[in-house]
DNA sequence: AGATTTCTGATTTACGTACCTCAAATTTTG
DNA sequence: CAAAATTTGAGGTACGTAAATCAGAAATCT
């Protein structure tokens, strides 16, 4: 059977006090006792039962997130995902916050997070915007002992404890490998759509996209890259000019959201001209382009699996606990219109 | 504050064994009092806390995995993430056993399953043969009691609880449209290679293969189906007497495994006229093909989310409680060299 | 109506850990 | 060496649920 902690009290020769003592890291225990203990630890295998701890501690762990006020569907379903959480809370010993900031603006994120600051959560998980400001404000939540999760979009490393999303940089360097090779033998111009490359994540993905383009497919031409905010109407705008202005146009690489107004461009070509499109994230309309071959494949992270792996690394860096970082890795699903799910 | 069994047995008038009776469908409760109970239930909000239920029962879950004694790179990890389940299984309330057999041998499969049964486990997981000595022995086994999961091959969906694996039929067909593009303008001929059509696995990733293939890109002629049994000695073999017979093959897809021996032939191949390979499961094998750009495409099953979900699922199936699905599907990885983990 | 069966209530113990108190034993310090 | 400080032991309660017993109440049957 499994050893408990009076079975390590009884094989240590001491009281159950004594082993609680140490295994909670509580003071009054000489260094010669503690060794007992632990040694007795080691030699039965014991291991903390979990269900046991966690009903004795009855500890919750208030949570915030801070989402950006986007309307595309990628940002709509991330704050689902969180309100589901927020159902789930209840058996997962959490209390979780949503705050809304408006997007894409760095003195609004910042004065979000200086408030949240205040309520003194555990932890806060956050849409970065890569500022100086953003990480100042990430290292005075550190400073005061509240753990900062950015979620989807990343600052520099040192200003937070875990990055719950995909490896931005490996996704857009995945895009080109197929935008070249759909692309085949034909020499193309390729634009490049993103929404702020005030955001890490779409500037990781546009230099890894640019980086393999140059490498492996010098030939294929790449048009300025175009800024559209994530705003349907400003994507459809914008590729329309983009079209107009360059007939040949053989790919596009759409590495932000808002592609509703892309698709819809898409659908008034000319089937036998359309170029070779590659997206983020998998939506309701992407996945409907793809299946009707508008989209050649969409690049996806899941927001389900970011936002519960922000709750679990949250939880851990709260009490102090390593993050099984293999388990919390974010992958990057590619979808072609043959393995959606 | 979450409310307790006890908070539900004074709302709805009742005593704590009345609330306990109900909500573990103990039976000596009349249908009256069990609607006030449930919506008490229902107006609290209560939900069992799992942690406090686990520690009152102490319940343990008994478990075999029964897996095939292949000596391929992806059978090794898959029987690696069993033991490091076994590891775990002290926190998990399980008791893990694993049993091996000789692999596609389906009578060596029935009678592993049946000597299982006489233990009277929990659960039982087993890479299946798709044979209807095995449905049948499934069906035994499920006929006492026994949970019963598929993982990585399928049985018919009639024999067993769970499917622990990826859509076989879309890996095939992804692989397709893959091949089909990534050959660009060129008319070639493509191989396929697989292990053994007994499994469903392999079955329904040609099937899958062939339809794409022939609906989209039916310029593309196909040789006859090579069965290596997973063996790398005897996939080099197979395919060195391809590329003999077929100089102009441009296209391979590996279905199975054994793809250390298809490396080796493609090693020696003059980098001009490499064909286009697309393999399946991620290994260190097919990594470093990868990254030398002697395969295009991997197509990877996780074994660890596999093995876990199965340990979930069976443990689920075995209390009678109903499986999450979306939770627990398992997911096609496409790996190109650009986004390798 | 009386006997029998079926419900229901009250109470208790157990699960394994956390956390608290108080007293006793031991070590350290002056 | 005595006083002070530290370490240890003993014991208890709590967490929320499961599961059991036993007695009493209500319903059903004859």
């Amino acid at each position: 059977m499994k050893p408990t902690v009076h079975d390590i009290a009884r094989f240590a020769g001491v009281s159950l006090a004594t082993v609680d003592r140490v295994l909670n890291g509580r003071p009054g225990v000489r260094g010669v006792t503690r060794d007992k203990v632990e040694q007795a630890i080691a030699q039965l295998g014991y291991v903390r039962d979990l269900a046991a701890a966690n009903l004795a501690k009855s500890r919750t762990y208030n949570l915030c997130f801070i989402l950006p006020a986007n309307d595309n569907s990628f940002m709509i379903r991330l704050r689902e995902e969180v309100e589901e959480a927020i159902a789930r809370s209840a058996v997962e010993r959490a209390r979780i916050e949503i705050v809304e900031v408006p997007a894409f603006d760095p003195g609004a994120l910042v004065s979000a997070m200086d408030e949240v600051a205040d309520r003194k959560p555990d932890g806060v998980a956050l849409v970065a915007i890569d500022a100086p400001e953003v990480r100042a404000a990430a290292d005075r939540l550190r400073a005061e002992g509240i753990a900062v999760a950015t979620l989807v979009s990343d600052v520099g490393a040192s200003s937070r404890d875990h990055f719950c999303g995909i490896d931005n940089s490996a996704a857009g360097r995945t895009a080109a490998n197929l935008m070249g090779r759909f692309l085949s033998k034909v020499d193309g111009r390729v634009a490049i759509l993103a929404g702020s490359l005030l955001v890490r994540d779409h500037r990781e993905r546009l230099e890894g996209f640019l980086s393999v383009l140059a490498e492996d497919f010098p030939r294929v031409a790449i048009l300025p890259v175009i800024e559209a905010l994530d705003d349907p109407a400003m994507v459809e705008k914008t590729v329309r000019d983009a079209l107009r202005r360059h007939p040949d146009l053989s790919g596009i690489y759409s590495l932000g959201a808002g592609n509703r107004g892309l698709i819809r461009v898409l659908k008034e070509l000319d089937p036998a001209r359309r170029p070779v499109v590659i997206a983020h994230e998998l939506t309701r309309s992407t996945r409907e382009a793809l299946h009707s071959d508008l989209i050649d494949a969409v690049l996806n992270q899941d927001p389900g699996h970011e936002v519960r792996s922000a709750v679990r690394v949250l939880k851990a860096k709260a009490d102090g606990l390593p993050v099984l970082t293999a388990q919390e890795r974010i992958r990057i699903d590619i979808f072609l219109k043959d393995n959606l799910p």
